[in-house]
DNA sequence: TGGGGATGCGAAAACGATTTAGCAATTTGG
DNA sequence: CCAAATTGCTAAATCGTTTTCGCATCCCCA
């Protein structure tokens, strides 16, 4: 590997004048500047990313946590392409992207110290814990930090925005004609009770009334409780017309079910998804749901992380709200 | 950060000692050993890993190269779980993964620039073009590189089993008595071609006859195209009994024009898909299709790859071959 | 002509670890 | 009991950069 050295003696001049030369510096003259910089390419030089980071204690890259194995984040589409967004936002701006995890080799160490070891500029937290104290300790530890889909008073976050997600959903149901309105929804989590509280606000502001048998709770993506609470709407006095699920696959779950009692959907029933996955819209009939901004939740709290990274003096701390659309499909009938 | 000079002041003796100790060294007393170790721990040291990467050539992180964004490797669950299975093994032995890309900050770089800035002890290349010239240059660059699905001839490489995968796919459509079968198959790769020489072997030995009209091609996960091609097979003078698609996403394309015509599946006809994503054992029926172990396989790449950077010497250049099995749903009919 | 700014460059320290070579003290062996 | 071998430790160099400070040189103007 070629190094300042080597540019330095083949120019004829100190490694200072190099490295001031490449990072631009103004006390070199316009001449030397352009011949060594000519020169470093020649000889395809490559700055040593450890050397700076040992010296600058900058390292241009920013530590991603995600939830680990056995809950598979990165197979749930939705935070594969928050992830997506976080890589492509991240590296257009000259930073790589390095997982952090709770153990590395065989010891163990927190997420802290992780990043700590691994020098990251600052770090991108999604689809986890975040009552952990790890993460707590994490985001208390002075390293920058982003999180998506989570609050905490101290630090920038990044959300989707449920609260209107839902609003628009229900919305739509009702505009569709429905006042029979169920809502399955996922487990405890900051993003499942801004969704439930907007559910209920939402029929509130509209006027209609929401029995309690049509509120049902079902952890994400588990198609088998989806289908079992599905049954338990379908035998209410009153059935809903129109279920409203946690995400599009658990809403697969609902379908199922629906259709094997011969019910057909929407003519039947109406259900709607949450999420925008792709196979929302591959399916027949093409699933009615809130196509969230994935990608651009991750972009923005890299974008945001990155800000806090290089002018902390004016970094706010912030709560961003990325909005998502109803992607209207064929899956709520026209009462 | 505590450094190993602080440790030093703090136990009395030099730097070199506390580095010996804390790396094991043998010519250190036990006690002074147990000792330095303790004070280590105590005071939170944590080694800089850009200082050791910088005075070893050694950093503990591997570079993984995934398709870039505009084809959404990482949106595909396979490759998702390809992914979580290189990222779980590498961390179990003590290394962190980077993404390479060829473009940081402003500049581009190729992949293998790329990799020399950041000093990755080596690299996982899945879910790429193969032929691109940059792969080509990263595979003969002399850093230690897996690939994934793609033989080399000069590296390692760990592939799916696509040869018998497929057999066993036809082999079962075949056990259940179907000898019109039909192949739809992804676009150009080697992956691809694979599949397709196993498809004709298959049937050539099982002495069944493949009309040229009953093979056709469809970029993977495109569930338009895949729709088209299934109509195309639906009106054949003698239709296939069987189709068996490219993946499991695109069977989902083929499955909705089957049943827009009024056809029931496995009743009229039958499909299978290939990958094993989880939607495909959630839809109804559940899907017949090839469950790839995508998490070994990127387990296996990761162990593989480590092994060639810790003992070089004993490294073959090899080919690993992940099986798969069927994942017997209820979209073939039993004739 | 000479003092005071610019301007352009270089010497050297520093970042935090590893590692080589060597020195003292101790043990061993003849 | 002395030389040789072993043991336990340290000084110092080194990895590839950045950055501070100082030193020339040159220009300008009085």
């Amino acid at each position: 590997m070629v190094s300042v050295k080597d540019i330095a003696a083949r120019c004829k001049v100190s490694v200072a004048t190099v490295s001031k030369a490449l990072n631009g510096y103004s006390d070199i003259s316009k001449e030397k500047r352009e011949y060594i910089n000519a020169v470093a390419k020649e000889m395809g030089y490559y700055p040593n990313s450890a050397a700076i980071a040992l010296k600058t204690n900058r390292t241009y890259n920013i530590g991603i946590l995600f939830l680990d194995a056995a809950h598979n984040g990165l197979t749930n589409e939705h935070f594969a392409r928050v992830l997506q967004g976080v890589k492509e936002e991240a590296e257009a701006r000259g930073y790589d992207i390095t997982f952090i995890s709770n153990h590395i080799g065989g010891r163990t160490m927190t997420y802290t110290e992780h990043c700590h070891y691994r020098g990251v500029d600052g770090v991108v937290i999604a689809c986890i814990d975040f009552d952990a104290p790890e993460v707590v300790e994490l985001v208390n530890s002075g390293i920058p930090v982003v999180t998506i889909d989570h609050v905490f008073h101290s630090t920038t976050s990044v959300i989707s925005d449920n609260v209107k997600g839902i609003h628009d959903l229900v919305k739509y149901a009702y505009d569709m004609g429905h006042r029979r309105i169920a809502f399955i929804h996922g487990d405890d989590s900051s993003v499942s009770r801004d969704r439930l509280a907007s559910f209920y606000r939402t029929l509130d502001e509209l006027k209609v009334d929401v029995p309690e048998e049509y509120v049902l709770v079902c952890p994400y993506r588990d198609t088998k409780r989806a289908a079992e609470m599905t049954v338990q709407l379908l035998s209410c006095k009153e059935p809903p017309t129109c279920i409203l699920y946690p995400d599009d696959f658990t809403a697969i779950g609902g379908i199922n079910v629906i259709e094997q009692r011969g019910l057909k959907i929407p003519a039947d029933i109406s259900v709607m998804g949450y999420d925008g996955n792709s196979y929302a819209r591959a399916m027949e009939p093409p699933l009615t749901t809130l196509e969230q901004d994935s990608d651009a939740l991750g972009r923005s709290a890299a974008a945001h992380l990155i800000h806090m990274i290089e002018k902390p003096k004016t970094a706010l701390v912030e709560r961003v709200v990325v909005g998502g659309k109803v992607l209207v499909g064929r899956s709520v009938k026209k009462l």
